[in-house]
DNA sequence: TAGATTGTTAATCGATTAACAATC
DNA sequence: TAGATTGTTAATCGATTAACAATC
């Protein structure tokens, strides 16, 4: 695979076409073209050919795309297929709704369970998986060379958590937790979602819509 | 405020030196320069003085930027102050956690409650917020103007409560559901959360490094 | 005053869009 | 074959960075 030198703009458009593609998939859509696509999803033809073009060469000249080829190739370069381990760290409701949402399998992820600090919880499952004590989080990540922890705690226990995954070699850190994570060098991969930036967008829009009809 | 034309890169980049800021107004430090920010962020001193210069003159040469004003100003851009009202749409996991983690009344939103189908949690409360009855979703948002929706509801749920919303009047909506809302013209506004974008990132670049590995 | 640092204008860089030859 | 549509090269546009006069 090409991918060299790819933009982060281009990297987060990938997600969004692979969801698109999945919706044409199941409309029982055969082929596309970039034209279509744009118009679909309010890009240029020429964006979307460019974006696919960082990767290889996956279409046809006179036909367009095949949506079920196209999907695999995407999916294929953001490594689902790839069986990642993920482990949860913190089993609360955020926690227990992403697991519940996301079919880790399915999605081609290797689920291996959650720790938590609460006494109550330990030894209990989500939705089949095991809850373990914190306290073997370090050893289990070492030994089970896991990928990815996504991290659901609540902010004060965040960094600390944070340095034992680091330490015990974790490669990846999936973070919940609406605070910088300090990683140092050569440190994992660290994806924040962070849910007030989202909502302070929002309404950002919202006071200018107010602000405008003001004037 | 000026605040017109102002990049969807500059509006994404504000949530950020908000949390920035609040990290070291909470460690008491008082100003800081454009630079030493910089530094901390990893962003140019140029860029951080262009973008605050979309909405005014908040420094002071030979000074910098007196945190606490800063945080202010930044506050007010970003709409927080403004008491928009707010409901949850869907009382699961996901929806119970936001509500418990971000403190709606403090950060200046009015937080009127949640909705759920779910007989056996209608009547019952979040954090002291009531749970109503979906069906009452629609007349509950017309007559209380409210502006936020927080739609946290399985995807199936998704569009056939987006249009009652709409249809209600709700000005914005907060979007969990992972899929791509039809909201028509001159419909609200809609901020998504699209977990399995997010984590599709993190996997791009863990198998970017394995490829690179290989090689 | 001298040093620091802003706000802004100009220069650079990168991303998006347009154009088009290649080809299915 | 003719029409459609790609992949790619060139042109444009916008965002980031650098430079610097203004000034606290």
């Amino acid at each position: 695979m090409k991918r060299s030198n790819v933009s982060n703009n281009v990297i987060r458009r990938l997600p969004r076409y692979l969801r698109k593609l999945d919706d044409l998939a199941s409309k029982g859509e055969e082929r596309i073209s970039s034209d279509k696509l744009g118009r679909q999803m309010g890009l240029t033809p020429s964006q979307i050919r460019q974006d696919f073009s960082c990767f290889g060469e996956f279409g046809q000249q006179g036909y367009g795309y095949n949506i079920d080829s196209l999907r695999k190739e995407i999916g294929q370069i953001l490594g689902t297929y790839r069986g990642y381990s993920a482990i949860l760290v913190g089993a609360g409701n955020l926690g227990t709704a992403l697991v519940q949402n996301f079919d880790f399998i399915i999605e081609g992820y290797s689920f291996l369970g959650a720790f938590d600090v609460d006494p109550s919880v330990i030894g209990r499952d989500i939705d089949g998986f095991p809850i373990y004590d914190v306290k073997d989080l370090g050893p289990f990540v070492r030994e089970k060379k896991v990928d990815i922890a996504i991290l659901t705690v609540p902010r004060h226990a965040a960094q600390e958590l944070t340095d034992t995954l680091v330490a015990s070699g974790i490669r990846a850190i999936w973070n919940f937790t609406n605070t910088e994570l300090e990683v140092g060098e050569n440190g994992p991969l660290v994806e924040s979602i962070h849910f007030s930036d989202s909502l302070l967008v929002l309404t950002y829009h919202l006071a200018q819509l107010d602000d405008g009809e003001k004037k």
